[in-house]
DNA sequence: AGGAAATTTGACTTTCAAGTCAAAACCGCG
DNA sequence: CGCGGTTTTGACTTGAAAGTCAAATTTCCT
């Protein structure tokens, strides 16, 4: 649908998808720096160098680097609550939701460049805060949800604490940081074990409460 | 003992002392801020300004920024070398050593500016990354450690995988984006809540194996 | 009080990355 | 080819924070 009233308009498509690939392409370059590096600590030069281009370029995709931090962050809600949606569609418990999640977000955050790891909200124009954390929350809350799902189901423990999800998001959020495609573990690996870590914990017998 | 040739020394210490109390002063101002900011994202002037400083004070005590985030990285490192070493005095499995560890250095996460996550070590001095570096990867070493003898004493299971202490100082490295003093949680409640998750893991069963 | 050394700071220079712009290169079409 | 529109870029301006310095202030001793 182009609704443009302008002159020549015989391929209507290519044009368009061509610049959806070019936004997308430089997303993923800063995508993965602003991981790896931290938003501030990343030049656009040195995203315009990764991808072979010049920074006036960047700018003619996005309005500055706040937008396209912003891009980022938007792109990583989306395929969140893609993931969410998908997991509901899971058989089985809701334990075994939490683990398909888990797992899926793994492999996203070792795409290098898939998604963007949210936690530079204070950079984004000013404007975009208030709706991008009321998506946080809202994504929060449906963690939040299923696991008391999982409670309720009888697949998780009853005792859980709230910032449980707080701490499997900042286990997962870590990966960016350590993970490299040529290091010496799979993200298949790296799921599994800390899936399996999640599920068990860490000690041998179940019941073993340590002392303070 | 007061080497210093110079003249007047009747009181030789008060004066250290009140140096290396600015030293640690300014420090944990600037680790509070590295921790919730980043590194690039905070300015000298927030860091003089959040202790009533001004800026050229930094300087007087610091070479420049990247002293200033080395001296942060080494007394988070010497308190996680103390903090191993105390652990290793603690009588009880390894599991429970880990469980000590992991409670106290959620403590210091929480307490704020008493350490910075290492995490943006290219922003040091690059002839302090190498030994830096070198730090960091013999206390990595020393908790690969801690966890084989788990393995050796039964404390823990026996197919713990390499990255488990990746995955425990991730959700750990963590804390300091969203803890807060005046937040619903106190540091106890999410050591508790964290060694439970970690020592037991989610499941409501110690055995049930999901699928991918 | 008086003076020397230590400390602090306002005002400055420097540096580096964000952001702009007008000219160049490219593309699809007659 | 050559012409409009699109995209790209080299060279520039701007702004903000790093870093410097000489003068002002404080400290502490006699």
């Amino acid at each position: 649908m182009p609704p443009s009233p302008s002159a020549q308009s015989t391929s209507p498509f290519k044009r368009e998808d061509v610049r959806v690939q070019k936004l997308d392409y430089i997303r993923r370059a800063a995508s993965d720096l602003f991981n790896k590096k931290g938003f501030d600590a990343t030049s656009l030069d040195e995203v315009a160098e990764k991808i072979g281009i010049s920074k006036p370029s960047i700018y003619y995709y996005y309005k500055n680097k706040s937008e396209l931090l912003l891009g980022c962050y938007i792109r990583t809600l989306d395929l969140c609550d893609d993931l969410l949606a998908e997991t509901h569609q899971i058989e089985g418990s809701a334990l075994d939701k939490i683990c398909h999640f888990t797992r899926q977000l793994i492999f996203l955050n070792c795409a290098q460049g898939a998604i963007a790891v949210v936690s530079e909200i204070d950079a984004l124009p000013s404007e975009a805060i208030g709706p991008l954390r009321a998506r946080s929350r809202d994504l929060t809350k449906r963690l939040k949800r299923l696991i008391a799902d999982g409670v309720a189901d009888g697949s998780l423990r009853p005792d859980l604490s709230d910032v449980t999800t707080l701490f499997i998001m900042g286990a997962v959020n870590w990966t960016p940081r350590w993970y490299r495609e040529d290091g010496p573990m799979t993200p298949t690996a790296i799921a599994d074990a800390y899936i399996s870590f999640l599920v068990q914990g860490v000690a041998a017998e179940a019941d073993q409460s340590p002392g303070r």
